[in-house]
DNA sequence: ATAAGGCCCTGACCGC
DNA sequence: TGCGGTCAGGGCCTTA
């Protein structure tokens, strides 16, 4: 599922399919991907105006346009765009299709619907809530230990917490712990010093390596041109999908729920 | 303010 | 083969 390399990855390969390109109609086989506007003000406001610019904001994926208005989109869990010929008739799980001026259509697929797309000329007000950019230059680790000062929550659900680090999901929370050796559920701010040096690395780390791959092919993610991402392969922990044992020491690895949400650790490695 | 749980969605998977 | 039940979880909402 998309998260922050993930995202990233369909920045990068989409941007030169659509920076200069005129969007010249739109379909929309699932109008509730729509949830600020009505369909026809959509299409209407969207249809004519150009794509300047791409950008990724934690998750989210922001269409700068040569009007008042941004497209900002956000793929959620099971979202990918697609880049096809504009002839190419949308597939049973696509929800938008944006035709471009040179005979290319953006197809956004989406088989369980959650994901949205809004027209705004606020982008700060649909994006306001997220936390830093953990890739930034001024993320650094003693930004993340007063983040995490006054927190009892897991460290594993304040990971994922869009509003405490923006674009880090499930996935690569699970793997920054593992690779710091620290388990899910220590209270935030129980982590030593050392500790949050560690995580603070691991997290630059297991996003920066997913990059270089492509994002990684869980669930339902396709890079723009249809390609699987291969950063999976390098997973030591989520989903189990190196195996049920710890790459590192060969413990069984365990799955608990924290915040519902299936989380996999090595209680070797990561001692609670 | 933070913490925690439910909800939306539907394909995949499992056991019978 | 078919069927019902369960699982997956990002972000948002509600509740405490």
């Amino acid at each position: 599922m998309p998260e922050l390399p993930e995202v990233e990855t369909i920045k990068n390969e989409l941007l030169f399919h659509i920076i200069g390109r005129q969007i010249v109609s739109l379909a929309l086989p699932w109008a509730g991907i729509v949830r600020e506007l009505t369909v026809d003000d959509f299409i209407s406001r969207l249809s004519g105006r150009t794509i300047l610019g791409l950008a990724r904001r934690g998750k989210y994926l922001i269409f700068s346009l040569d009007g008042p208005e941004a497209l900002v989109m956000h793929l959620r869990m099971t979202g990918s765009l697609l880049v096809m010929p504009g002839c190419t008739e949308a597939g049973k799980f696509v929800r938008l299709v944006i035709y471009l001026d040179n005979g290319t259509a953006i197809h956004f697929r989406d088989p369980r619907k959650f994901g949205r797309v809004w027209l705004t000329p606020d982008i700060g007000a649909v994006i306001k809530k997220l936390g830093p950019e953990p890739l930034d230059r001024d993320f650094t680790p003693q930004v993340l230990a007063e983040r995490l000062a006054k927190r009892s929550a897991p460290i594993k659900a304040l990971l994922f917490d869009q509003g405490f680090i923006a674009g880090v999901g499930n996935m690569y929370a699970d793997e920054a712990l593992h690779l710091s050796g620290i388990h899910p559920l220590r209270p935030g701010k129980s982590l030593s010093g050392e500790e949050i040096e560690r995580l603070y690395r691991a997290i630059q780390e297991v996003l920066t390596a997913a990059i270089t791959r492509s994002g990684a092919s869980v669930a339902n993610y396709y890079r723009p041109g249809g390609e699987l991402g291969t950063a999976h392969f390098d997973f030591r922990v989520a989903h189990f999908l190196n195996g049920k044992y710890c790459a590192v020491c060969g413990a069984p690895l365990e799955r608990i729920r924290v915040r519902s949400r299936g989380t996999y650790y090595c209680p070797a490695c990561q001692p609670l």
